[in-house]
DNA sequence: CTTCATGGCATAGAAAATCTAAGTCAACAC
DNA sequence: GTGTTGACTTAGATTTTCTATGCCATGAAG
């Protein structure tokens, strides 16, 4: 039997939201602007014809019906997510590992130690190391380096790292090609250009 | 705490497929081209790194994780279906529920037979009658009539429906305009135009 | 054997959805 | 008063989803 579902994007903008009370937390959780979980939260409660949420300047309050709905739904995601660990175990990290080189760890980059104080997004698991062969094996999403080498069949993005006063420093950040385009790689690669 | 989903659009895809243990009879169901739902579900296999289906040059067969899978997801998906009708009563219908003028009715046109009888997508609940008033009411989804009056307010799509044999009819498909753009109205269209 | 029907696959491009950047507004704190 | 914060809106950029088309492999019918 066939069944009617809302737009799924838009019901992870709300579980979100409603679960910080607060689009830019939401924002933050899911690596996206302000703007657009507004956008499809205002679209979910739009085709439902339900507000979710009363709205302040501050943040943001759950009506009735979006406090009957949120543990609902919450615990439909838990569920599809253990689901989606049970049969694609690889996918049971919830962080981006992300691997950096002794040399950029000890420079103690301002977005990398935000990162690693758990302040900034994505959430990443940082391990230090410039071992390319965890990459290879799987044990790491992401490597951050000076070196600009990289083995074929893998991809790497060369960036220039902002430092609070001095020159950009040159960093390559390697991957295996099917994360290179995932949404916490990009989000990553976002964070460490940012001026 | 947050969770990281798959992707929600590709799962859809999947799970009716795997009911229907066909990408075509999933694409009837989700008014979509078949090509689509393959390369949905190829892309949920490739983002979880997981193959769910053997493909045979005539149907597909469920893969033990894809086996394991598809009860959690249904579940899952069921959960989110009656939360949400249980938030927004008004979408309870899992119909689109069609008026058909008395006119229209009598002509026995293949697309409108084939609808009644359950042959044909949108799933569709045919009512005969030519108010526009139950359209207004929210009593109605959708009205196909021969007359191309509408009221202010509404949204009209004039339309020619083919015939057998001999010239196309001219008919008008009536929508509250927040509907015009769902998908099922729009695959109504689709069907009601085809030759 | 050939022909036809069926359904999955791949591709390029069209269409739709999602997102971003930027600006506005309302509150709150100092 | 100014500055900060976060929600809202908009236009356009970007990405995702979908379509149309053609190909392929099977199975059934003649």
């Amino acid at each position: 039997m066939s069944y009617r579902l809302p737009p799924l994007n838009s019901l992870r903008a709300f579980e979100a939201s409603a679960r910080h009370l607060s689009f830019k937390r939401a924002s933050d959780e899911l690596c996206v602007t302000p703007g657009a979980v507004s956008q499809q939260v205002k679209s979910l409660e739009a085709s439902l014809g339900v507000q979710l949420f009363r709205r302040f300047p501050r943040g943001l309050l759950l009506t009735a019906e979006g406090e009957s709905y949120l543990p609902l739904i919450s615990n439909a995601f838990r569920a599809i997510s253990d689901a989606t660990e049970h049969v694609a175990p690889a996918l049971k990290g919830r962080f981006l590992r992300v691997g950096v080189s002794r040399a950029l760890s000890e420079r103690r980059h301002p977005a990398i130690e935000g990162l690693r104080r758990g302040e900034e997004r994505p959430r990443t698991k940082l391990i230090t190391t410039d071992d390319l062969g965890k990459l290879i094996d799987g044990k790491l999403d992401v490597l951050l380096r000076t070196s600009p080498q990289f083995p074929p069949g893998l991809h790497a993005d060369r960036i220039a790292l902002p430092t609070p006063s001095g020159p950009a420093l040159p960093a390559t950040l390697v991957t295996l090609p099917g994360l290179a385009g995932c949404r916490e790689v990009r989000a990553l690669l976002k964070l460490l250009t940012r001026a």
